[in-house]
DNA sequence: CGGCTCATGTAAAGGTCGTTCACATGAGCT
DNA sequence: AGCTCATGTGAACGACCTTTACATGAGCCG
């Protein structure tokens, strides 16, 4: 078994020369399968192909590798955030509801930074850095709701963005957590999560007064979902996020 | 450091006659303190007077232990549940709010239970027991939910009681999960978490169609009867559950 | 009352981890 | 060529999880 370790040190040299980053690849890779609770120090630096005392070059202990990797997941979160907000294009509600898809898509996607984020018992304030990541993150959520409290229909009282923010991010989160990972996954729905969210955040929108009309995850092309921020005057229209009533 | 044990030993002979709820209490204790990830088979059992091996003739594995824990805490949570639903009185919609701050209630009061059941990477099927328990208490908010549903309004659309639940379930679990434990209370917040699921729960249902008359957990009742309902110091000024619009 | 049995506890041991420390290596600069 | 310092190694420590062989004694049976 150890010829193994010789080939590696004959194929690389003494030096890796890219450790810290095969290293983050490796507990990726050891987070996504076992969680961040099983994934072991050791095991990366075996994936890596060096001692088990080599990652304490790169990384004070196991707790810095693994908010390195949540502060790195919250970058890659505020991207594909910010991507799907394109800052609200085509329309605020449009953009708003592909803010919710991109989120549980992240959480599906890329299981092994979600873990590492929120679940993996790193505490926010560990690093000042994962902190700053954690907050451009969450605004993108708040900017999107900024724009959204500032279209309330008139006559309705415009909510605090901040509380909108924090309410879609409770929405995403527990969606995320509860049904859409992992061992989670198992509990038997009567809807995908995309489309749990999806309805959920449709009528919370149309509990803060938006006119929202049915339309649920489907492709079915009616007329332009929202027409260009133009508040129509319509109440709550028939129908709703959950189809027909009965 | 030997006389502790030998005077263990004197105080309860051989035999500890009730080991398997003092391992349960004992682990209950350590995962409040450092969370389920933190907490060791081999402490539960030093604090418990034995020694290592011991637990081993009640639980399979320290996973074993974990689930047990979830499981009471499911039945506790149940009960919590199903005490502040208090079958719908005085009026569903109020009662529909205790079960949301009973939710948030037991979620900070009782942390080592909340983090053994949702935060410990326990999978839900580990065990039937598990399940079922997790089950009976997702039924509480079920059950609520099926009434509620029975009320919407005439001309409204009535959704499927089922989706309300888990919607309302997500809501829930989100708040508590990001802004109502340990370190993700850290997170800094415009106002207390149960006044934020409050406000949450309370738009949405509105969006469904429910009469919510724009405040609260306020007494002053207007068409709903809201008898005595203790205030609960809930700060929400008047204007609804986001204040006055600007 | 005496003895048997079996649930319950103990000690010891093997394996894995996290972490530290003294030492080895070699890449890059002078 | 030689020096230096970042980077990697191996060995060692203590803690944990788990298994195994052995010890204890509570309860039952005759």
């Amino acid at each position: 078994m150890s010829w193994r370790k010789e080939q590696r040190r004959a194929e690389r040299g003494y030096h890796h020369g890219n450790l810290k980053e095969a290293l983050l690849q490796a507990a990726l890779g050891l987070i996504a399968e076992k969680g961040a609770a099983g994934f072991t120090f050791a095991d990366a630096a075996r994936m890596a192909g060096v001692s088990a005392a080599a990652p304490y070059r790169h990384f004070r202990d196991r707790d810095e590798l693994l908010s390195s990797i949540a502060q790195r997941g919250f970058e890659q979160f505020e991207a594909r955030l910010s991507a799907a907000w394109d800052d609200g294009r085509p329309d605020t509600v449009t953009a708003f509801e592909r803010v919710g898809k991109a989120y549980l898509a992240f959480a599906r996607e890329e299981p092994a930074f979600y873990n590492a984020m929120f679940e993996s018992g790193v505490p926010v304030d560990a690093n000042a850095a994962l902190q700053a990541a954690s907050e451009r993150a969450f605004n993108v959520i708040r900017a999107a709701a900024e724009r959204l409290a500032a279209l309330t229909p008139p006559g309705t009282p415009r909510p605090p963005a901040m509380m909108m923010a924090l309410h879609i991010w409770s929405m995403a989160h527990g969606v995320a957590s509860l049904f859409s990972r992992g061992d989670a996954a198992r509990r038997k729905l009567p809807m995908s999560p995309d489309e749990l969210l999806e309805a959920e955040v449709l009528i919370y929108l149309r509990g803060l007064g938006f006119p929202i009309d049915r339309r649920p995850p489907a492709k079915g092309a009616q007329p332009p979902p929202v027409p260009p921020e133009a508040p129509s005057g319509s109440g709550v229209p028939p129908g709703g996020p959950w189809g027909k009533p009965k």
